[in-house]
DNA sequence: TCTGGGGTCCTCCCCCGT
DNA sequence: TCTGACGGGGGAGGACCC
């Protein structure tokens, strides 16, 4: 392991609930989740004020409404999110040319590998440097953590939030970890979290007290191997810039269970179209296709298929699916269906066939919104206004959606640099309503500022 | 209370070829 | 010709992560 703590770990506090709250000036110090507001959604995010209430991630959302029935709840906004991580990326590849995202809101930076720091004082200074970087640029708060290896500089940005920063100094790493619950270290889940414990085995000591073969012997070879040694604050994982995608699927859950087998076999035809074009879009084909069905009672199987070469034609994804779902039962229902593609390749066969043919089949996949089938197949073909996303009204400038229903869309007209604003009420099918792109979180300079006075009102009142 | 979506990695089992 | 060991690939399921 190096001597130096210059592994960084970056932690974006609370993501997806922030940059609401950031966009919306009238959520911030509120109670805001994020997550699929349909009756079987689960939180993605929530904002520390929602947590209070003991609200969490992956809670299911009608659980995290009845815990904080005044919060604020919003469907979560990718593109945003994304363009704000792009953001976020960059400063840290400012640091080294060794970053590894995570997610969105997560990533490891080498700071020895980019020169930016070799030791305790340069590693801080680089640390504090970014988070103020980060603050001015998105106006955004992340928790960074310092230490010599990816396990340790977790720990560290995890103990650091919120909006904080953690150096563990080498040479108090097994100090640090001893007294921690087993759960801390990556790759302790539930299930081996409640496998060690039955083995009485409860913290990281005790964890390094069974030794190794006693951890292989309970948790295989590679787990039992691999905890064994972080146990002892050992991890060699090197930062990895660039990761190969080694699988692409989709997946939607339904609002109500599917009984119906045509409705099944169309929905799955569905997921084969749509993942296709998730592939074609990274450019790549695949050998295996899978076939993922979670029936009424949760229960979830797979069934794949091997084909001798890569593809990316829909016709072929489709029909396999198809094939693989007739091996399926069905009755008592389904909540979920997926269709996936793995064994991954930058070429196909056909591509070859074709070549030698001299013929390519243009082989068009109708565009489909991105919405769930399941909520789209009952929408109206009235315009929807989702919970959080951005409009403009010609009279009143720019807003978000604040709930919709029974034919009337509520909005509060407010932007990033704008004070609380005030709440109106529109018709669904009101023509000078329309959806926006969502606003800068920070603003850009001088001239930008216009939109926000046009929409925010009262710009003379300061938070 | 009722459990998303998109991934990765590991293990076990079976089959097949050597 | 039969048998066993071994390894690889495919298929299924499970755990985990964000």
């Amino acid at each position: 392991m190096r001597s130096a703590p210059t592994i960084l770990h970056l932690d974006m506090d609370a993501f997806f609930a922030s940059v609401e709250q950031a966009s919306k000036p009238s959520l911030r110090g509120k109670a805001v989740v994020v997550g699929g507001l349909g009756p079987r959604g689960v939180v993605a995010t929530a904002s520390y004020e929602a947590r209070v209430f003991g609200v969490h991630s992956a809670m299911p959302m009608a659980q995290a409404r009845r815990l904080a029935p005044n919060a604020a709840y919003l469907v979560p906004r990718f593109a945003l999110y994304r363009s704000i991580s792009d953001q976020v990326m960059g400063l840290l590849r400012s640091l080294s040319p060794l970053v590894e995202p995570l997610s969105l809101d997560e990533a490891f930076v080498d700071l020895e590998a980019g020169g930016t720091a070799w030791d305790e004082r340069s590693a801080r200074l680089a640390g504090a440097k970014l988070r103020a970087d980060i603050r001015a640029a998105t106006a955004l708060t992340g928790s960074v953590g310092l230490a010599a290896s990816k396990m340790l500089a977790k720990i560290a940005s995890e103990r650091a939030k919120p909006d904080g920063l953690v150096l563990i100094e080498p040479g108090t790493e097994r100090a640090l970890l001893g007294p921690l619950s087993v759960r801390t270290l990556p790759g302790v889940g539930p299930a081996t979290g409640d496998h060690l414990r039955r083995a009485g085995i409860h913290t990281v000591e005790e964890l390094a007290e069974a030794g190794e073969d006693e951890l292989v012997r309970l948790l295989g070879k590679a787990h039992g191997h691999g905890l064994f040694a972080m146990a002892l604050a050992r991890d060699e994982r090197p930062v990895v810039a660039e990761r190969e995608t080694k699988s692409v699927s989709v997946e939607d859950t339904y609002d109500v269970d599917i009984h119906d087998r045509v409705r099944v076999a169309t929905e799955v035809r569905r997921l084969a179209e749509r993942c296709v074009r998730r592939l074609r879009g990274a450019g790549l084909s695949g050998r295996t296709i899978v076939l993922k069905v979670r029936r009424y009672d949760f229960s979830t199987l797979t069934r794949s298929e091997t084909l001798r070469g890569p593809t990316d034609d829909p016709a072929v994804v489709r029909e396999a699916a198809a094939r693989l779902l007739e091996s399926v039962d069905t009755t008592g229902g389904v909540r979920l269906l997926g269709v996936g593609v793995s064994g991954l390749a930058d070429y196909t066969q056909e591509d070859l066939f074709a070549q030698a043919a001299g013929v390519d089949e243009e082989v068009s996949v109708p565009e489909e919104p991105e919405v769930s089938s399941a909520t789209a197949s009952r929408t109206p073909p009235e315009r929807r206004w989702p919970a959080g996303h951005d409009v403009r009204h010609t009279a009143h400038g720019h807003g978000w959606v604040q709930g919709s229903g029974l034919g009337r869309v509520t909005v509060r007209f407010e932007t990033p640099g704008s004070a609380p604003g005030r709440v109106r009420t529109f018709r669904t099918d009101d023509p000078a309503l329309e959806p926006a792109d969502p606003l800068p979180l920070v603003s850009r300079g001088p001239g930008e500022e216009g939109d926000a006075r046009a929409g925010g009102g009262a710009v003379a009142e300061s938070r």
